[in-house]
DNA sequence: CATATGATTCCA
DNA sequence: GGAATCATATGA
């Protein structure tokens, strides 16, 4: 037995600095498939969840980021380098997870919008939608800033496979205007913990026999 | 200081 | 459809 950090054949390190210097676009398609891991206590076994489900959130120009009111004492963690964890509460009793991505001081971050458990979860916990994924996850504010890439209490490793990905809008935004309606949200089509799952095609007529 | 609101979830 | 619940942002 080699320990908690396997997964099949493939071991779970954390992805390098690099990998999150990207515009937030980008990086939220590339997320999904990669496995978010977080040891919530020292000695209890690491929990492994795959993620299918990000949201991009692209700097202050983006009405929907949080980065629309400048540098704050909320907003410090999405400004600062990336490779980070932005954690945030919402709606007085959630906590979001977003990756801090791009360049310090751009603003840019993905929201992580659910996961599937994969390894060191209750069977019964529910991963879809961001509130939830936290919860499960034991993931909260006091893990805002951690540093993704040093091997702490949490990072991200590499896809073991390549998922299909689906595109939609971002959910929750309508206040955004405009920027409400850009396709930014990604996600596992093949993935049944997904926070929205697409309608499901009713065909021509309807062929649900 | 007062007030409005949100990158959500749960219940009726 | 509506409540829960509170840190942050904004304006007086």
């Amino acid at each position: 037995m080699n320990g908690a950090l396997e997964s099949g054949t493939a071991e779970l390190v954390p992805l390098p600095r690099a990998y999150f210097e990207r515009d937030a676009l980008v990086l939220a398609r590339a997320l999904v498939g990669t496995r978010l891991v977080v040891m919530p206590a020292r000695g209890s076994a690491a929990r492994v969840a795959r993620i299918v489900e990000t949201e991009a959130y692209r700097g202050p120009r983006d009405r929907a980021c949080h980065a629309r009111v400048g540098l704050t004492k909320r907003t410090r963690t999405l400004y600062g380098p990336p490779g980070h964890a932005y954690v945030f509460l919402i709606y007085g009793m959630y906590d979001c997870f977003n990756v801090v991505s791009f360049a310090d001081g751009k603003g840019h971050a993905v929201l992580v919008r659910a996961v599937e458990p994969v390894s060191g979860l209750a069977g019964d916990a529910s991963t879809a939608g961001p509130g939830r994924l936290t919860r499960a996850l034991e993931i909260t504010r006091a893990d805002d800033a951690i540093d993704l890439v040093a091997g702490e209490r949490i990072f991200i490793a590499a896809r073991d496979r390549r998922p299909r990905i689906a595109v939609s809008a971002r959910v929750g935004v309508a206040y955004a205007g405009e920027w409400a309606d850009k396709p930014w949200r990604f996600y596992d089509r093949d993935s049944a913990h997904v926070s929205r799952p697409p309608r499901r095609s009713i065909g021509r007529h309807g062929d649900l026999g």
